[in-house]
DNA sequence: TTGATTTATATTGCGCGCAATATATTTTCA
DNA sequence: TGAAAATATATTGCGCGCAATATAAATCAA
């Protein structure tokens, strides 16, 4: 109202997209010293937390899981390796693939990463669990919106990536 | 209920922080095609709404706003300033401290920016207002709460980035 | 079977993010 | 005033993310 023009779509307090970046900064920043006597950064965390779940996967169902493809992966799973806790080893059936696995040490580190969840948000108070359930919702719902629209627009070839639908709530 | 022992506090599904991520990412690569023919990045574009927004500010005040520090400013503003789009001076009352703000080129910019929020989300099919604003509301409620958490970890010292209140609502 | 296409991973180059550190300026206060 | 502390920005080094490209293996088609 004070007359000089002002387009609101342009304003950052309009943003979608800027307070889930800040967020993602932010969440990478606070996990970084809890992660680190690990030995992990946050992404090589997730990997791990994939294998942990997972068992043996090749590098392009890591990638499928965490949205990520093998200009990202394989540098990274090359630095988890000298650290010694994966293995990577091409598939006997299908020599294109490589699969990944964890090593005894890697597997171990599972019990030191227990406590991981509850340092994050044990300290993180005035935050109640249904606000990060609802959090986790809204967010899996916007990336469900990404991938459709991605999908629909090249409808003729397979996407860059086939991202498994975002986990259900 | 098969058997193995799982804990489920690692499970990939149960993170909070992770769909962030994975979201964030996304809308980089979302970002990406539409900001190329305006020769800009995400985090460059971000910038750019703060000084349309804001006009002239120190690099430490868009760092506030962005939730950035000067080792990601200072080289981003070079390669802005280097494409013509924003100056760098110091400011003569506080030597220490650089102005940014725009030249005739970066100011001009912003009428072919108009179209980027409409072309980014307009593309988006399936996806309500009212659920952009719920995620952007969930969302800065976990930015505030991740700063507060910092603040109280360090109750005698300034913390190392006073960034206001993410936007309300 | 062979040649073309598809698929899986690796490589290259560039732009972030950020901790740690360095440098220069300003402020504090003894 | 003058030394110490605080402040603002810059630099360094490293690990992502990702587009573009390369390479090799598997599949498809004629």
């Amino acid at each position: 109202m004070t007359g000089t023009e002002r387009t609101d779509a342009l304003d950052l307090e309009r943003q979608v997209c800027f307070p889930l970046y800040a967020a993602s900064n932010l969440v990478n920043r606070a996990y970084r010293p809890i992660l680190s006597p690990l030995g992990l950064t946050y992404p090589q965390y997730l990997v791990m937390l994939v294998l942990w779940q997972d068992g043996c996967r090749s590098v392009g169902a890591l990638g499928e899981r965490l949205y990520l493809d093998s200009g990202t992966l394989t540098p990274m799973l090359k630095r988890l390796e000298a650290q010694g806790l994966v293995r990577r080893v091409r598939d006997n059936a299908d020599e294109r693939r490589v699969n990944v696995s964890l090593t005894d040490e890697g597997a171990a580190l599972r019990e030191r990463a227990q406590s991981v969840p509850a340092t994050m948000f044990g300290a993180c108070t005035n935050w109640q669990e249904d606000q990060l359930h609802d959090l986790r919702h809204a967010v899996n719902e916007l990336i469900d919106a990404l991938n459709r629209r991605d999908e629909a627009a090249k409808p003729e070839a397979v996407t860059r990536r086939k991202p498994q639908a975002a986990v259900p709530d």
